[in-house]
RNA sequence: CGGGGUAUAGCCUAGUGGCUAAGGCGCCUGCUUUGGGAGCAGGAAAUCGCAGGUUCGAGUCCUGCUACCCCGACCA
């Protein structure tokens, strides 16, 4: 490529909007714009190491035996109908009209729309295993879109699907899977760490994020500093289980008053008790079923461990006038002991062992004193809702838990039968009997793990691209245009390059030493290739490694061994 | 959805009710320069987010709306 032609420009400022390193660089080197929020122009810097991130992925699926696809993003409401996912994915899924008034909506994912393109062809057992994919442009109406192509709306993503016969045999393909995000994230040139996940609405009981870690990470991850535990904090498990409590000492119930206290901050500070001897008590949804949590109070409940104890669809909190049904009170009084109505109860383990706790007492401004479990009360379920720390125990051996920043950049789900089943996605096994296909779901965020790698692989002066990604291998700057022997020598060079099957740019812009090469280290070519005057004349030019800013001189003949030879040693 | 903030040229900004809306980056022309975002001279480019209002006069004050950003909630 000629860089006097290359659709791109880079600037010397950063843009007000853009807040972490990828997205202020992705945006001054010219790989990016924003149409809307959440919302992206791809120029072609960013389409090229895009296309080679693509390229990757697709060759270590099919490596798997996974076969592409292109699917419909804009889907029919009967397929999420069918699902029940129209009923509770919620605004996120963007919904449309077509002219005669049918549902639509654009495609977050395509359990649906596959798993209906799949039954329609699946007869016999003798046709599985199958695994497809697609890379493909998704529509999520986030909430609070950010940072970029991090967390945007529409983004580009890889979703695989498969189908297996049973259990046995889907478990076996969720490790090949495993392996095959290893391996691409492997060869992107990351660090990163597959955990332990949560399923959320995607259902299913087995997953693994893939996360890159970075600062700027969104997500919290949790290993172990002794085993190979590690696990979103979504799903992080630690050392708790039910306790017993010290039956000799307790107290009775005493309500009294607490006017205008209604966090556990609060009333601790009003009634000079720590935070870990409250019982805090609130009041969620979960699947429009009322239902009341417990936990101690300095713990925070984890709402998707409870999602997944209930195997519920959804989890919200109870909105103000659920609350005083319930309890008689105003949010934020409510208690285990004497509720207006019956609900299912919650609780924590935390909770189990807690001595003489306090607690609402389901009347505005009173609480109420050594409150215990099993005397005053007790819970239909009590489980680990909480939220692990770093600090705490790790689950699996005598190892404390750490806490690191990750960017996710792709997650795998054993899915089981919730949507063959959903949609009777079946086949005739050997005995002519009718089964349900056992399927599996894998994603990556393409556009997301180019950020990440920027995330990853930044300095003050611009991106330094893992080579496998790097829009180009290399560039070759010319310095001095006025000469002819330099200009030619680049076109010549260029040429040699090229022909060697290398990705290479050529700055052949009239301008500026200083300003080529500050574009050159924003931009993030792996290699830049210096033709000056001087080296010239010794028949040597300049090479110099982004990554480590090692400069060397080399004859000119031996330019594109050194390159190939670079290129072949950073790819492996 | 709650809280906070911003909106002036492609980008970053100045503009304290008063003359023709100012500067830097970038862009165009010419000269000069040529190893770390050069210099000089000239030039193009703005419906001051949109709609109302107050005022002799509004980029500036008021009201409403919209878009975008941040924190939180939310997130296969």
């Amino acid at each position: 490529m000629r860089i006097s032609q290359l659709f791109y420009q880079t600037l010397k400022e950063v843009p007000r909007d853009a807040q972490i390193p990828s997205h202020q660089l992705m945006f001054r080197a010219g790989m990016i714009q924003q149409l809307a929020s959440g919302i992206y122009n791809y120029l072609p810097l960013a389409r090229k190491s895009l296309n080679k991130l693509e390229a990757i992925i697709r060759e270590e699926l099919e490596k798997k035996g996974c076969q592409e696809v292109l699917l419909p993003m804009v889907q029919p409401s009967e397929l999420w109908e069918e699902s029940g996912r129209w009923g509770y994915y919620g605004p996120e899924l963007l919904r449309l009209k077509d002219r005669k008034g049918n549902d639509f909506c654009l495609g977050p994912t395509h359990e649906e729309v596959v798993t209906d393109m799949v039954r329609r062809n699946l007869k016999s057992y003798k046709q599985l295993p199958w695994n497809l994919f697609q890379v493909q442009s998704k529509f999520r109406d986030e909430v609070r879109p950010r940072f970029g192509l991090m967390r945007g709306r529409e983004f580009i993503m890889k979703d695989a699907y498969s189908f297996d016969v049973d259990e046995e045999a889907s478990k076996v393909t969720y490790k090949k899977m495993y392996d095959a995000y290893t391996a691409i994230f492997n060869r992107c040139g990351l660090e990163f760490r597959a955990v332990d996940a949560a399923t959320g609405n995607i259902g299913g009981d087995m997953s693994h994020e893939f996360q890159v870690l970075a600062k700027s990470g969104e997500d919290l991850i949790l290993s172990c500093d002794k085993c190979d535990y590690a696990a979103n904090v979504e799903k992080a498990l630690t050392k708790r289980s039910e306790g017993k409590m010290d039956a000799s000492a307790l107290s009775a119930n005493e309500k009294v008053h607490t006017p205008g206290s209604r966090t556990i901050e609060e009333v601790a500070e009003f009634l000079k008790l720590p935070a870990n001897n409250f019982l805090k008590s609130i009041i969620y949804v979960i699947d429009e079923e009322p239902v009341l949590v417990l936990i101690q109070g300095d713990l925070e409940i984890n709402e998707s461990k409870l999602q997944t104890l209930m195997g519920a669809n959804s989890v919200a909190l109870a909105d103000d006038k659920t609350v005083r049904d319930i309890t008689g009170a105003s949010t934020g009084f409510a208690g285990p002991v004497g509720l207006k109505k019956k609900l299912r109860i919650i609780a924590d383990y935390s909770v189990s062992h807690g001595l003489n706790m306090v607690c609402g007492a389901n009347e505005d401004d009173h609480h109420l004193l050594n409150v215990n479990y099993g005397r005053d009360y007790i819970a239909d379920q009590i489980s680990d809702i909480s939220f692990a720390a770093a600090g705490d125990s790790c689950s699996l051996c005598e190892g404390t838990l750490e806490e690191h920043r990750g960017i996710e950049v792709g997650q795998v789900f054993f899915l089981g039968t919730k949507y063959s089943e959903a949609m009777k996605c079946t086949y005739l096994d050997k005995d002519g009997k009718e089964q349900l296909a056992v399927m599996g779901c894998y994603g990556i965020g393409v556009g997301r793990t180019m950020a990440a790698a920027i995330e990853q692989h930044h300095d003050d002066d611009g991106i330094i691209w893992p080579v496998a990604i790097a829009p180009y291998e290399v560039v070759v700057l010319p310095l001095q245009m006025n000469k002819e022997e330099v200009v030619q020598t680049g076109e010549d060079l260029y040429k040699k390059l090229k022909d060697a099957g290398i990705d290479v740019a050529l700055d052949d812009r009239e301008e500026r030493a200083g300003f080529k090469f500050k574009d050159a280290d924003l931009i993030g070519y792996p290699l830049q290739i210096v033709i000056g005057a001087r080296s010239l004349e010794n028949g040597e030019l300049e090479v110099k490694i982004r990554k480590t800013g090692e400069k060397k001189n080399l004859p000119l003949g031996e330019i594109v061994s050194f390159v190939q030879e670079f290129i072949q040693n950073e790819k492996s």
